[in-house]
DNA sequence: TCTGGGGTCCTGGTACTG
DNA sequence: TCTGCAGTACCAGGACCC
């Protein structure tokens, strides 16, 4: 689901197009988080919905009619309003969409193993392995979309080129409910016409950089030589952008990717200054991020803090452990460690949160050699918590501290701030 | 005017170590 | 023992992605 749009004038000349050499393909769902929310509600096909929470919130997606007000995706909810008042407004449905999700994923792998999920609503396919069963690219790619449309009531669009940049490029100037082929000759011709802001990498900044040098095109990129882009954006992008406005991406699809983090922050619903309300919040996220952890068997050597103030400057803050380390308890000590480091006195705070860095699975690393009988013992409780949250939910067992004081157990995973 | 939450990667500076 | 150097690890910030 890119968030970045453009157009460019695409070619269509009479026939199938040339897609010998093109195995990629790239897939993503059109709206997808509104598209699989209006399925409980096909009353509201066809009309302007936004999905999106309260307060200080983004829009996570808009369904078509929405766009068409101009609602993005990950613009202001209060600026969606105006832009959109009689927009129906749902809240997001994370549960579902996973559901959705891993069953499109199962669908993918019936075409190729080489699947490379790059978010929920969106994956590459290599199917190089596939023609000879199912016919050229173009074909399966047709496929795909339709047996989706068939199996979730949602549409697809599908990029289909010789390599993963350029299959993504492709998918977006297909949407909605399309599909397109970039030939393999044509790669070239088909990057130099487009924007600088179309790379994948170049976002606002960079792109104004580029802009500031004359370059907007993505032809303009690659007649500069590599050391100039080197100069202004550092040896890694300068190198990287040359190399894509040419087409050369030899990224394969990759089918694993490990994780390197997990972590999470929270935006409170009003600006904090109280370092006691700081650090319960600091005991929520450390918790979260360590059943994360456990759940997927990882632990972490490096804990992290972000903390978000009120004129939205942000600071990080890391301490690498002795040994790794999935327990709520330490990364909750470390996280409150890194917060009073800062010394803020009574500053406004707008978000914080905690990360664990330096991931690796739990069964490899020698956790237990670096706990005391006192840590092994919070370590069990967190195992137990982890048991009960399995059988009565999540948050039926939680630390006192983040109980309400009226004892009513009640609790929705937002910040007791409101 | 208002900017979420989950991540990855890169860069430059500093500290540590052999 | 001290100094300089190079490699590595760590840290913080920025930019980017969906």
């Amino acid at each position: 689901m890119s968030r970045r749009q453009f157009s460019v004038p695409v070619r269509s000349e009479p026939g199938p197009p040339d897609d010998t050499g093109c195995p990629i393909l790239h897939v993503d769902m059109d709206a997808f988080y509104a598209s699989a929310s209006l399925l409980s509600r096909p009353d509201l096909r066809g009309q302007p919905v936004i999905i999106g929470g309260s307060g200080r919130s983004v829009v996570l997606s808009a369904t078509y009619e929405a766009r068409a007000f101009g609602v993005t995706s990950a613009m202001p909810m209060s600026q969606a309003r105006r832009l959109c008042p009689h927009a129906v407004v749902i809240p997001p449905d994370h549960r579902r969409y996973a559901a959705i999700s891993d069953a499109i994923m199962a669908t993918f792998a019936t075409f190729t193993d080489q699947v490379e999920p790059l978010s929920l609503d969106e994956a590459f396919l290599d199917v190089s392995g596939a023609v000879r069963r199912l016919g050229p690219p173009a074909q399966i790619g047709q496929i795909v979309r339709d047996t989706i449309a068939d199996e979730q009531g949602i549409t697809c669009s599908v990029g289909v080129a010789a390599t993963k940049f350029v299959a993504k490029l492709a998918s977006g100037l297909a949407k909605p409910d399309g599909l397109l082929v970039v030939p393999h000759d044509e790669t070239v011709v088909f990057l130099h016409q487009l924007p600088v802001g179309a790379i994948w990498g170049v976002g606002e900044r960079t792109e104004e950089h580029l802009h500031r040098l004359g370059l907007r095109a993505v032809a303009d990129l690659a007649h500069t030589p590599v050391e100039t882009l080197q100069r202004a954006l550092g040896d890694a992008a300068g190198r990287t952008l040359h190399d894509l406005a040419w087409g050369r991406d030899p990224r394969p699809v990759e089918r694993q990717r490990e994780e390197k983090s997990i972590g999470a922050d929270e935006t409170f619903s009003y600006d904090v200054d109280d370092p006691a309300v700081v650090h319960r919040e600091l005991l929520r996220l450390s918790d979260r991020t360590a059943a994360r952890a456990r759940s997927a068997g990882m632990s972490g050597r490096t804990v992290s803090i972000k903390v978000r103030f009120a004129d939205f400057t942000t600071v990080t803050r890391a301490k690498t452990l002795r040994g790794h380390t999935d327990v709520s308890r330490e990364i909750h000590a470390t996280a409150v460690e890194l917060f009073d480091r800062l010394g803020l006195q009574r500053v406004r705070i707008r978000l914080v949160g905690v990360r664990l860095e330096g991931l690796a699975p739990s069964s490899g690393t020698p956790i237990q050699a670096t706990l005391d009988e006192r840590d092994r013992g919070w370590r069990e409780a967190d195992r137990a918590v982890d048991r009960a949250s399995a059988r009565f939910g999540a948050g039926s067992v939680r630390p006192a501290s983040l109980m309400p004081e009226d004892g009513s157990g009640s609790q929705d995973g937002q910040p007791d701030l409101s």
